[in-house]
DNA sequence: TACTAAAATCGACACGGTGTAGACTTTGGC
DNA sequence: GCCAAAGTCTACACCGTGTCGATTTTAGTA
């Protein structure tokens, strides 16, 4: 706990061994932007990070471990730009703010975000991971929308549900949006801002 | 063509080999209910329906082939309903039989369903048949905003989109809420027809 | 500079699941 | 009873995963 050992701790954060794994993590994100999970085999990663299997295996105990690695990066970078939102704003602005948001994130990751939904039933992990990031942005929904007058509660019909609905129809929209294109991803998220508003009861 | 063989074909057509066949399919379904697609072994499969692995391979090329038919009769079932529904009811009539449909299909089924969207990407065959599935519930939910009076077309705010949207929600909601319980079907199935009327025009 | 312990790497192996091949048995029409 | 097709089995080859122990590299320390 001395300052000197906070400086060694320091010193060795960059060691070989830290750039190995982030190599690993993006031959991932690589390889998954064109292959599937499955189809992804250790030695691909291995291979692509300029190391064997066996070496791979002193970084990773498993192939569901650098994926869920992967997505905890990706996840945490997410929670991190969400976080520096500011939450009150006027409800059509904060609607606006997080579908921009919300497009850049699946433009640049699109891959390992479908790979998260997809792995979350079988990766336990990966399914608190992801389960996680939902309710996050199930709350910030819901929160809009009882700032724009829906009924708060739990009931079929109250805020907090529709906004988990609400969150999976966005979900969903871009998880086929973003195999889709670019611009099929800004049609996507129009037509989800649409919805939202129209759910919020600030659109005719 | 003779009737002579077309009673040979009927007579043929409960031989051994379709009994085994059905055998195989259902212990699929059941083994889906509990283990997850990966979990489950070809040799659970054979053992399942009494025979060996071998003999199972004379039926199915593959384990993919086995999930592969048992998506093509579940939805084949799905296709029978539906073309069942008569199309010309009052907007608010059709989506609550419409929801209620969809209830039942998931009460039934909903392992077999939830497997088929996790393999959509990973098994091309299956992406076909529940794309084609979702763009039926797409366009029953079209037809239904535009005859709400939802201006028809293929813009982004515009019937056709949205039906994609709420497809996807309702899609994602008991997805979800299968995994839970009957209970929680049912509510997710009513924050879902809510939407989908406000949506349409419907309610406050 | 030489020593040493930890970090990193490798090649070889065992295991389990898939799919194939060929021999054998059952079934049902003639 | 004969025979072809349908059905079944056992054994095998292949591939990907994960483990193990030996070996090399790295970086502090004397």
């Amino acid at each position: 706990m001395t300052g000197d050992h906070a400086a060694r701790r320091r010193r060795t954060a960059d060691r070989k061994g830290d750039l190995r794994e982030r190599a690993i993590l993006d031959t991932c994100e690589a390889l998954l932007a064109r292959q599937g999970y499955d189809a992804v085999t250790v030695g691909d990663l291995a291979q692509g990070a300029g190391i064997t299997r066996g070496a791979l295996y002193f970084y990773f105990g498993s192939k569901q471990e650098v994926v869920t690695a992967l997505v905890a990066r990706t996840v945490a970078h997410l929670w991190e730009r969400s976080r520096a939102t500011a939450e009150a704003e006027e409800p059509r602005q904060a609607i606006a703010v997080a579908m921009r948001r919300t497009i850049e994130l699946w433009s640049d990751h699109g891959p390992v975000m479908r790979t998260a939904i997809d792995l979350s039933l079988s990766v336990p992990e990966i399914g608190a991971l992801w389960s996680r990031t939902a309710d996050l942005f199930s709350a910030a929904i819901t929160a809009v929308l009882e700032r724009a007058g829906v009924q708060a509660g739990t009931g079929p019909e109250q805020a907090s549900a529709m906004g988990r609905a609400l969150c999976w129809m966005i979900e969903r929209t871009f998880y086929h949006a973003s195999q889709q294109s670019p611009q099929e991803l800004r049609r996507a998220s129009a037509t989800c801002e649409h919805i939202w508003l129209i759910s919020a009861g600030l659109k005719a």
